[in-house]
DNA sequence: TCTAATTAGTTAATATATGAATAATTCATA
DNA sequence: TATGAATTATTCATATATTAACTAATTAGA
């Protein structure tokens, strides 16, 4: 009989609530949100990205990322540019403030990743992704036949 | 430079969202939302708790148990009881279709779980929980003399 | 005993998650 | 080329997360 406090829910839960406070610290000094912040780093390598691509990277729902961008672009982090090409894709931009704020926050940020790198070894660090995508990955599609 | 993706809490929400929609089925069949069940769950080896022990178990914030708690005893599967002796406490007691609930659904629970669970060897379960814990667990206080 | 500090549960304000549905646009193709 | 299918961003309704504040009940201490 499974413990339910040692189901894999549970533990990747419990896990994420022990972790995130390190980073909330730094984004609320910076009045930003976990979600926000989400937002503005998957724009750190790129020039734009539209909501769908936002999306994929940061795994945030699209209706909940509506409300983000709001509250970003409300904040003059972003800016939203509807493609001509094909008019159903709005570009994310990061505004000259946004960058700023990045740029900014991203040094702190790593400095807090790597906090939590120095507590395993490299080898513990690869173990743990390996047997972590075996727990979670998708199941592959079958051969019905 | 640590790429986004790849950081600690992208990992284990990504692996969160891979894992969520297989036990989400099974909650949505019964007309629950994962939070829902993580309360009626709590209650399975218990006669009672206070919402302050189903917070800690469950890791559910106080102000959000109200709610679930509220919209659980609309639906008859839980009751409120206010204590005696501390009348600060209110006990949380699962009803007859609660339990009836919890038992008709428990057994496929522990499929959902055995079936990841067959995923990796014991060994390796064990060896992602140390690493885990060590990547996450909170930092022992530090004498500051 | 009487007040200050604590505790359990809750309310309030704002932000996000989830699933269904929709409007505008583009694509596929008969 | 007209028309149905697919895509992108969005809206809607409901449920939950986060932080601060608040109420009632209890405890600690002068």
């Amino acid at each position: 009989m499974p413990k339910f406090l040692d189901s894999l829910p549970m533990i990747l839960s419990r896990s994420l609530d022990r972790v995130m406070p390190s980073y909330r610290r730094l984004f609320q000094a910076n009045d930003l949100t976990d979600q926000q912040w989400r937002v503005l780093r998957a724009l750190w390598e790129k020039q734009h990205l539209t909501s769908a691509q936002i999306s994929q990277i940061t795994l945030l729902p699209p209706p909940s990322l509506v409300g983000i961008l709001d509250r970003l672009e409300k904040k003059n982090l972003i800016g939203r540019l509807r493609s001509t090409e094909d008019r159903r894709h709005i570009h994310i931009i990061p505004t000259q403030k946004g960058r700023a704020l990045m740029e900014h926050m991203m040094p702190m940020v790593e400095r807090i990743h790597d906090d939590f790198m120095q507590r395993v070894t490299a080898a513990e660090w690869d173990e743990f992704n390996r047997i972590l995508n075996k727990l979670s990955e998708p199941t592959k599609k079958r051969n019905l036949a």
